[in-house]
DNA sequence: CCCGTCGATGTAATCGATTCCACGAGTTCC
DNA sequence: GGAACTCGTGGAATCGATTACATCGACGGG
């Protein structure tokens, strides 16, 4: 592969010219340029990446540590986060952790190997000494989605506590009285948080939140079977099952419908992100709306903000409830329910790019 | 952040030393190796992957480019990537083409910068001047899922060709006579095959695919909603639509929940890759699975085979049918249907790993 | 006419690693 | 006892870029 060296033999000029021609510094002849210019063509000379980020120690590069890429949020999240890096100028490299604590380590020990400019992370867990370090270290770094506390970094996230409000006053509209969670793991704020803000709502209705309504899951399909089996098995088992993320709420489904029992009749469903797919489950699954796209890009400002010197600030924003059939609502007779009706809103598909 | 040099002068040896170490070359003293090992402890040291990889012309890293990682098929492709070549020692970048070429282009360019070992392709076009390029001057590549023809490079892909007939026999013995298709761009190979071998399958059954039953999409779900409603506007529209991939398939579903259209009553529905949530959608949908990890796994096999020298051979995996409702099949009365009854599985969510 | 300034260019140091080569000390063998 | 080897080590070149500094010619002002 041609090198700067050969360039400048072929341009018949130094490697210094070359360079300031590619780096577009201002005193360079304009012969000069022209010559550059065409022997960059005819070598079809592409500047080598490595050594520049080794000379200059830049790779203009963000790293993305998500926790799991099967899960259509996170997948989405990535997808708005290398848009909006591309359009500041930076490449994204992901490493997906898979929810789990060694392989999110791999990543992150990987990444600042690499030396990426600066990280971008969801941890799975409370936080590796490795994170900690890098971060007290100095690089630059955001989280994004989940967080851990005591650290000095800002957290763009979205806040699902109104939203998880509205879906109590939905289910016990409904007249539902027994509630339960399908629980995210307790190392991660997303984990908790959902469990207290629902165990918050109920309590504005007078209600509980057994131990026994608590299913410990793992942010994974096969937790949510695994949980959900508990649950019909209990003597008394809840009406409704509150899912905490999506890929749970699809492994909740799998396990009622080996059950044979019917959604919404005989127990109730909701999730925790919205997926377009949600829209054509049996029944349509009523879910909390995070702004994955918003989230994803104003982490990578934040991010990019830090990077360049500038301040970078925390950022939340609302989720919001999106009401469908699968707890038990009259459903409209019309196939599209009044876009008007808050908080509802039907296709989400309808604010993602591809549709 | 600590350099070799630092750990040589806190460890009173020279670089060169403690490269040894570090690359576990033999002939080192056990008491430098100890002393080495101490300092690179206390400075918290770590190589520099930049500096390594322009020295040694290697970054251990493979580039993949894919369609869209919105699209689940892609998504679960991308991890079993990154999960082989990790098992190799090797990182994965992940460029995401979103189906349009010019950004295809601007991730090969950018891999092909970092200096990326090897790369592999699932091509959105018909060959972009550049990635012909980088084939030929030696980049050592493989094709995923989608190929090139006339290129010397080896493709790992599945073969839908006996599925497909399996699905025309299935609605063949249904009754279905006029069968659509949703096409996938001409560009791509996948695009083309699909159609071909559906076109064939008919066929075998004496039936044609007039021009008018085959919808072009780019295979995304916008464009499975505007074919649809366009095979919905005939004056005789299809019984049958079938969606070259998922995606369309979900955007074939907008549409005709949006028009009131019942599935399978009245339009069978059926699409090429399968997901979980097929499973639970509304009415579960027939779909043609690849076996998709182990594409991944082979993609990266023969790449690291052709970077380290070796051969690294082509691969065609077969594809196969799983029966659902949205054809019209009578439906087992058990939730379970007979597992032992061929070609068909229910649950492609037991093979994947996190389930 | 001479000197200072400026624009264009080249030389060489540098980034952080790897690795060839040389060197000294200790062994082995004749 | 000395030649031939081995082993452990350090010095220095090298990868491909960027950039500070030096140089040189042209030009304008006094």
């Amino acid at each position: 592969m041609a090198s700067i060296k050969d360039v400048a033999a072929e341009a018949g000029v130094s490697v210094a010219t070359v360079s300031r021609v590619l780096n577009d510094h201002p005193s360079v002849s304009a012969d000069a340029r022209a010559r550059v210019l065409s022997a960059v063509g005819a070598l079809g000379y592409r500047p080598n990446a490595v050594a520049r980020s080794l000379r200059t120690d830049q790779t203009h590069t963000l790293g993305l540590v998500i926790s799991d890429v099967m899960n259509p949020y996170f997948t989405e999240l990535a997808r708005s986060v290398e848009e909006e890096a591309r359009a500041l100028g930076y490449s994204v490299i992901i490493g997906n952790a898979d929810e789990r604590p060694d392989l999110q380590d791999h990543h992150v020990r990987n990444l600042l190997d690499r030396r990426i400019d600066g990280l971008l992370v969801s941890p799975t867990d409370g936080g590796s000494p490795l994170m900690l370090d890098a971060a007290r270290a100095g690089t630059p770094m955001v989280f994004v989605d989940r967080w851990i506390p005591g650290v000095d970094v800002p957290v763009v996230r979205a806040d699902g506590r109104t939203a998880v409000r509205d879906l109590v006053a939905h289910l016990h509209g409904l007249g539902h009285r027994r509630l339960a969670i399908i629980a995210g793991p307790a190392a991660t704020t997303t984990g908790r948080e959902r469990v207290e803000a629902f165990r918050e709502a109920l309590g504005a209705y007078g209600l509980e939140l057994p131990d026994a309504y608590i299913g410990q899951g793992d942010f994974q399909a096969e937790s949510g079977r695994r949980v959900t089996e508990g649950f019909l098995d209990l003597a008394e088992p809840p009406e409704v099952v509150f899912a905490a993320d999506n890929l749970m709420a699809l492994g909740a489904l799998d396990a009622v419908r080996a059950r044979g029992v019917r959604v919404p009749d005989d127990i109730a469903l909701a999730a925790f992100d919205d997926i377009p797919w949600f829209v054509h489950t049996d029944p349509p699954v009523t879910a909390i709306a995070q702004p994955t796209g918003e989230l994803g890009r104003a982490a990578v400002r934040a991010l990019v903000a830090r990077i360049e010197g500038r301040p970078g600030e925390s950022v939340t924003l609302p989720a919001r409830l999106v009401v469908r059939r699968s707890c038990g609502e009259p459903y409209p007779a019309s196939p599209e329910p009044d876009p008007a009706q808050a908080p509802a809103v039907q296709h989400p598909a309808k604010n993602r790019s591809h549709t």
